[in-house]
Parts: C-alpha cells; structure tokens; sequence
DNA sequence: CTGATTTGATTGAGTGCTCAACGACTATCA
DNA sequence: TGATAGTCGTTGAGCACTCAATCAAATCAG
C-alpha cells in the first residue's frame, strides 16, 4: 500500500477540490439558514413538503417518497414523524396494502410551504443562478451530469479485494505534508 | 406575501438545481463512503488531520485548526476529543496562554492519514477530475468562485426587516404545485 | 395451502453537528 | 490596580442522519 503509483493532485488541482468542497459547504449552509431563519423548516425537511406538493392529492406512500426526495426510507420515516409533530403531515393507513402507510400533506403543511417558497427561491437565485452567466449554467449542468455518472459507476474492477489488473489502491485529496 | 412578484425558477432551472442538490449529495456521499470503508476516517476528520499534517510540528492551536478547517470551535472541540479517543490527535497546553490547547498530530495519526490518503486521492480523482475534461474543470473553478462570492455577499438590503426599495420577499425552488 | 422469502415501514443506538451557556484566562483602560 | 470587556476552549442539549434489527403483511414456490 505504498504511494508511489498514487496520482497526487497538482496543486491546482487541489486548490481546485477543496474550494469546491468549501462552497458547496457554504452555498448548502446559507440556503439552509435561509429557510431556517425566515420559515422554521430545514431544507432537509422543505424538499420532502414540496415532493408531496407535487404528488396527486398531495399524497404518497412512504416509500415513493423515499424515492421522490432521494432518500432511505428510515430517514423518511423519521422525518415524517417530526412533520407530523408539527401538522404538516398527516400519516393514513393505505388501503389497498396493510403495510402501508400514505404521508399526506396537511392544509397547513401546503400553506407553509406555499409561505415558504418565494424567500427560498430567491436564495437560491441569489446564490447560484444570479451570479452565473447563462453559459456557466449550462456548463454546471453538464459538469452535474459527469460527476453523477462518475459517482454511478464504480471503477471497472471493485477495489477492496485484490484486483488483478489494476496497479494498487488510490489516494486522497493532496499528498499529506511532510513533516 | 404573495407570489406575483416571485421570479419562479424555469422548468429547466428547477432541473438543474436538483441536479445540482442531488449530485453534491451523492457525490460527497461516495467519498465519505470509501473514506469510511477502507480507513473508518470520515471525511470530516479526515480533513482535521489533513490541516493538522500541514501545520509546523504538526500541530495547531484549537482556534488555528478551527479557521484551517472553515469550522466552529465548537466542533473543532468535539472532534479532537474523538480523535484523540483514537489516539490520532494529542491535546497539550499552549505555553504562552494559559487558556489555549495545542493539537498535535501523533505519529500513529499521521500514519493513519498516509495509509487513508491514496484511496481518497483516488475517488476524487475518479468521481471529480477524470469524468471533467480540463475545460470543464477550469469551468467548475470559475462557477464555485461565483457562487462562493454570491453567498458571502448578502442582498443589498438585507430582507426580513421591512426593506423599502425591494418589492418583496423571495422564493424557493419551484413554485409549490396546485392541488 | 403452507412454509420461506421479500417488501413496507418503524425503531433504537450510535455519531456528528449546531447553538447557547459557561468557566477560565487575557487585554484594555481608567 | 481593579473593573470591564473580549477571547479560548469546553460542555450539554437538541436535532438529523445512518445502520442494523425488528415486525407485519404480501408474495412466491412447492
């Protein structure tokens, strides 16, 4: 396991991925903030009332809704049950599975969200699509694109155990510093 | 507040922006996965070691390690407690103030991060610069600092007060659907 | 039909983060 | 010198997320 066929990041390229680690730090930070401070909803819990929003009858099964925001269904279940605390939820029984159950979006649950929606927008264009040039947005959706196929698809050969072909184990962002 | 005023994101910006959310999650989801998979570092501390690994002797007052890391001292403290419980951090008393503590890098730390490194190195390179062709990565430099410099400027009056000139508040990522 | 497998969802423990409160020390300034 | 204000770092509560375990119901195979 040793470092001699490691390709380091250039320097560039490092100063590169730790400016990209620290905004997208900062940018999810202040979108975050922005919703916490004038609305009281994190934006964990925001994109879960806007996912059911957009389902018919403002209704879905837990695990669509896993599937519509991305996540796990514990995360979903979890947060379901703190939305739920709040009203803006309200869990059914489904009847046409006995598992199942249906989250459903609470009249108040829409009319926060509906409250909540301009000052988010306008985060968000504030912080990334007014200051990129149309241009620069179409490159960021194409830049998005590569690294999620990237992301998708694991090296040819699994690391882990023992690769045959492959030279030997990767690296990390920038050779650690001598002492 | 209502939303005649909203600059609602277009179809197309709606696309990118959860392209944009969805990917950053998965991504820095994969290089903590692999992190955490081959080494047990989670990205976070990983990165206090790095900081730590580039400071003279290897070690850095809390509030040094703090800045170097873009953390609050808060959980700059409670992470040095974990690793420390690792034996990859030592605490010592500052000696020209009594209220300061040094971290100081272990050897057995600092082995750590040179055995961590190459793998990490490797899945940013592999999910971050090989799917990017050189243009796209100068694209992403220009784009993270635009964003970066987006946040740190906050609108010209800041809402929440009553703000005169402005027409009202702002919006989030797509107008709520209809029922 | 019955037993085994799979699926839907919840739960609890463990971890990390934030925020506010605090104690200890240093710096400032009269 | 002595009060006041600021800084350094820690602590504990609260919240969100993950993972593994669990239970109940549906589905599948024989």
């Amino acid at each position: 396991m040793e470092t001699s066929g490691t390709r380091w990041l250039s320097a560039e390229e490092q100063e590169i991925w730790r400016a990209f680690v620290g905004t997208c730090h900062t940018f999810f930070a202040a979108i975050d903030a922005q919703l916490q401070r004038d609305t009281g909803i994190p934006l964990a819990y925001y994109e879960i009332l806007v996912r059911l929003s957009e389902a018919p009858d403002h209704t879905l099964r837990m695990s669509q809704l896993a599937d519509a925001a991305a996540s796990s269904k514990s995360r979903i279940s979890h947060a379901v049950a703190r939305l739920e605390d709040r009203g803006w939820i309200r869990r059914r029984d489904c009847p046409t599975d006995r598992r199942g159950q249906l989250a459903e979006l609470t009249d108040e649950g829409y009319a926060v969200l509906v409250a909540a929606a301009p000052g988010h927008v306008e985060e968000v264009r504030r912080t990334l699509f007014d200051p990129l040039t149309p241009e620069q947005v179409r490159q960021l959706r194409a830049i998005t694109g590569s690294i999620l196929a990237a992301v998708g698809n694991p090296p040819p050969c699994e690391d882990g155990d023992g690769c045959p072909g492959e030279p030997a184990p990767p690296l990390t962002s920038g050779r650690p510093a001598g002492r």
